[in-house]
DNA sequence: ATCATGATGATACGTTTGTATCGTAGCCTC
DNA sequence: GAGGCTACGATACAAACGTATCATCATGAT
């Protein structure tokens, strides 16, 4: 009948409070937050907090080493503020990944241009955002990365990545079949066949750049090869957006 | 100077026993496995088991789950034995790794056929190893991401990895270039980014194929787009090698 | 016969980790 | 102004973990 057995032992200072207790241990479903969603400002902030406090860890040192009270004291809060803000530390993961991927999602869209007037510029642009061509990307492939190998034994993570990264390869090939319909790739293309070899390729390559295998300037020529390879040459200037291996370390 | 504050309290069992301890106190440095590569039977096939425990774990649950004491289980030792073998976690975990890289360049090298005759063929086995057509293979694919998402942050594994893949891209690169030579492929072909884009992308796909984000038989043809773009088309039967997923979970 | 050594069992220590409380202060509402 | 709720502090505890011994039993050298 012992209620308690673990956690600060029971000294009551009320009879109020050993009812509320009372109470508590009663219905334990979820009395903190219910709303999930709403509560647009502080409570969102703090999660996200958080959540940033998870991926420096997680970039930094491996996911393997995010543990809650290191959490707590990179967000700057207390490890209960943690556990109030996350169900639990599965829960913490899960979520931090899934704010890491909105984020990066929001900062994506910001970065390639919006004017899809040269597909091929467009593609390229795209591309560009698997690369660690700077300090955002490098620290969200880091990330990223860490998280994708943990993803192969949680299925939680995996419903992360599924849900989120698949229409991407199609929106390749959608930029490639556009460029076939404007009539400026090679004929006989297969746009989603390259696509697909293209992402995974690129995202490969740029997992080489962090382990520092490859040179970034070093991928960026193979991207261009198989640019000029796919679309019939042309782009008057030289357009050598970075070729020269200037060696542009985060 | 308490000697001991650790560990089984000292309780000699005989003036014999306490010199022993006193004197291997005071030279810590490895009495244990000095030949570290001579003893070629039983030591290294202990330390052989021991590591298969580690790999099927970081298969299985993943290598954040590894722990001394579960590998202890797993290989059906004693938790002393692991200590033994191995001089701690970290470095049983780098070993582990080292040896399940020669123990696939073994496995590898002895399903892709020998016979050089045709690029082609020999290109696609090769990158059929990347590919988790059979058990093993998904096995170890699973292991080696693992590792690689830790070795981001661990410069010991990164070594491993860093010492290990590096000519395999220069090794495809050679395959096309033969083919090149023999006026098997397309003209205008630049060898080295060919090789670098297929090593990084059927790797990636091949990831995709255990997150069961594709299917095997769609990555499969996507390569043979691209051998097929590589190579003139020609090769009369349609030369599937081994298409069938025979399981073989060693 | 003695002793050193390698392999293995047994056990315990100190720390970290995830989680479970209990308590309180500030609201807000009746 | 009593009671409910949310946000937060403080603390505690069991389990797991890496590691550090000590003990024992072979076997082979002295």
């Amino acid at each position: 009948m012992e209620r308690s057995e673990r956690g600060r032992p029971a000294v009551y200072c009320s009879r109020s409070c050993q009812a509320r207790a009372y109470r508590q241990r009663r219905n334990p479903p979820a009395p903190v937050t219910p709303p999930e969603t709403e509560r647009p400002d502080a409570h969102a902030r703090k999660r996200r907090r958080i959540a940033e406090a998870v991926w420096r860890i997680a970039s930094e040192h491996g996911l393997h080493t995010v543990s809650m009270r290191k959490v707590a004291a990179e967000a700057g809060v207390s490890l209960r503020m943690v556990q109030y803000y996350f169900d639990g530390k599965h829960a913490l993961l899960v979520d931090a990944l899934r704010l890491l991927h909105v984020e990066n999602e929001r900062l994506a869209r910001a970065r390639i241009p919006s004017d899809a007037a040269d597909p091929r510029r467009l593609l390229r642009a795209l591309l560009d955002e698997f690369l660690p061509l700077d300090g955002q990307r490098a620290f969200a492939l880091r990330v990223f990365t860490a998280y994708y190998a943990r993803s192969l034994a949680d299925p939680a993570l995996a419903a992360v990545f599924l849900a989120a990264e698949h229409p991407l390869e199609r929106l390749v090939a959608d930029i490639i079949t556009m460029g076939q319909a404007a009539g400026s790739t090679v004929p006989g293309l297969d746009a989603r066949r390259e696509a697909d070899l293209l992402v995974a390729g690129i995202t490969g390559l740029g997992l080489d750049v962090l382990h520092e295998r490859r040179s970034l300037a070093d991928v960026r020529a193979v991207a261009d090869y198989h640019l000029a390879r796919i679309f019939a040459v042309e782009e008057g200037p030289p357009a050598r957006s970075a070729d020269h291996p200037r060696s542009d370390p985060a």
